[in-house]
DNA sequence: CTTGTTTCTCAGGAAATTCACAGGTTCGAG
DNA sequence: CTCGAACCTGTGAATTTCCTGAGAAACAAG
């Protein structure tokens, strides 16, 4: 039994750190799409990330919320029954000179052109997503555009393990490691939720995208690579709690 | 019903740690299933943590009760007689953005529909369920959703016995106790009874599943784990009332 | 087209957990 | 003190849950 000798009264954050306005107020994000389906789980999961949200079916909708609601970001499919997103984009513009977008496009559209507006500061993640590829994205822009109150770090610590967000370089205890795409995610979420077990359900519903079909045990094997990487020789970080899910937690001192 | 033989006639004494709105008023849940027998076990139960509770049968009257009974949270029966559990969850978001679902689920079959369903912060359990199960995760729920004031603790502490249930993590008197999934349950049920006799057809009926058909002397066998893990050596915390129950209580000071 | 990487399925095996059973122990009423 | 009921706990087997190797499929880069 690890002896962990203090009870551990450290400050408990919230699931995230919490992004915020200058004046303090939560900040607003308008999500335009026209299946609702994809704005529903949108809406939900940036919610939760303690996000004002108000969603618009169409171009038309998305111009007048902008000038209603005044978000500091955008989420905008590029196709929209009425227009496309790059007119969209315009109208928006005018009402909201210096709002990032982030943009929803399949897969081999017209990605060249998307990655031209991304120069402005803007950014695209293609469909399907994960939740937390778009909410590392929105954070990502909403930090860099200067909405937000502190200027949040884009590196994420739990014990000597560093994550970074931007330039995804990821190091335990000084050694770089080199992670997959999905690896990173993986890591992403556990480390966002430091001492928090999440089921394999929970980890499915965020890091995969949201059509993935298959079977469960990804989670397993995922967890496995990441063990192999990160967890390698030395003490453990990733945890297993049987019938409940996984947990990420600094490692203990290891025992003499 | 479940196996438990004897009549519940318990002292009632007030239940737990009360979660209240902000106004101080109680949490309000609606519970939506078609099998009244569940709605009914689900509501005693809730009602017994102090929350005020309405039911409904299908989709068309959850939604009604969502718009007049306006509750801070919502078990939703994804199988409804007249619309999809997801059907139901689009309506109810219209009426309530912000209210925290969780959702009852058949084990096998659609699990792979279920996708998506903890990513916004909402949870579901599996049928058959025990009732800690889900007041467990209503309670998590809740905490979370901003309904009760807000960074309520996820740590439950009788004595030097602590339990978080955000980590899963047990200790005493600052060594970490390794717990299995039912262990961790029963001890929960305890701890949130401090000093309360609790007998074993309320533990069973708690605990278990409430399809559970086994041999009522499970829970002196897990009472038996528990005490080999808690309180091994030191001062014991869990008591046999003859004929009663269980309970636990802070340690006496050890006698010398 | 070829090659290297990444994602994922599948399946066997290891390990942890749950539970029934049964013999032993303790308690308390008479 | 005696007896039966209530409780405790060792043993072991069935089951569940998790881990991971091997390789197919998908993909990207050259």
């Amino acid at each position: 039994m690890t002896t962990s000798s203090e009870p551990r009264t450290e400050p408990r954050t919230e699931p995230h750190t919490e992004l915020l306005r200058p004046d303090g107020s939560p900040v607003r994000v308008l999500v335009v799409d026209d299946e609702s389906s994809l704005t529903e789980l949108l809406s939900m999961a940036l919610r939760y990330e303690g996000w004002e949200i108000r969603t618009a079916a169409d171009g038309a909708g998305a111009v007048a919320a902008a000038r209603a609601f005044r978000p500091d970001a955008v989420v905008l499919d590029v196709m929209l029954p009425d227009m496309h997103g790059l007119t969209v984009l315009g109208r928006l513009r005018r009402e909201l000179p210096d709002v990032p977008v982030l943009f929803l496009t399949v897969k081999d559209a017209v990605e060249d052109r998307i990655a031209g507006l991304t120069a402005g500061g803007d950014d695209y993640v293609t469909k399907p997503f994960s939740l937390e590829e778009v909410v590392a994205r929105l954070r990502g822009l909403i930090r860099r555009s200067g909405a937000a109150a502190r200027r949040s770090e884009s590196v994420l610590a739990v014990g000597d393990l560093t994550l970074d967000e931007d330039s995804h370089e990821v190091a335990r205890g000084g050694d770089s490691i080199h992670l997959t795409a999905t690896e990173f995610e993986l890591l992403r979420y556990l480390m966002r939720n430091p001492r928090r077990v999440l089921s394999k359900a929970q980890i499915l519903d965020r890091v995969w995208s949201y059509d993935f079909g298959g079977q469960a045990n990804v989670v397993e094997l995922y967890i496995s690579y990441l063990r192999r990487k990160i967890d390698a020789g030395r003490s453990p970080m990733i945890h297993t709690r049987r019938g409940a899910g996984y947990l990420i937690k600094p490692a203990e001192a290891a025992a003499a």
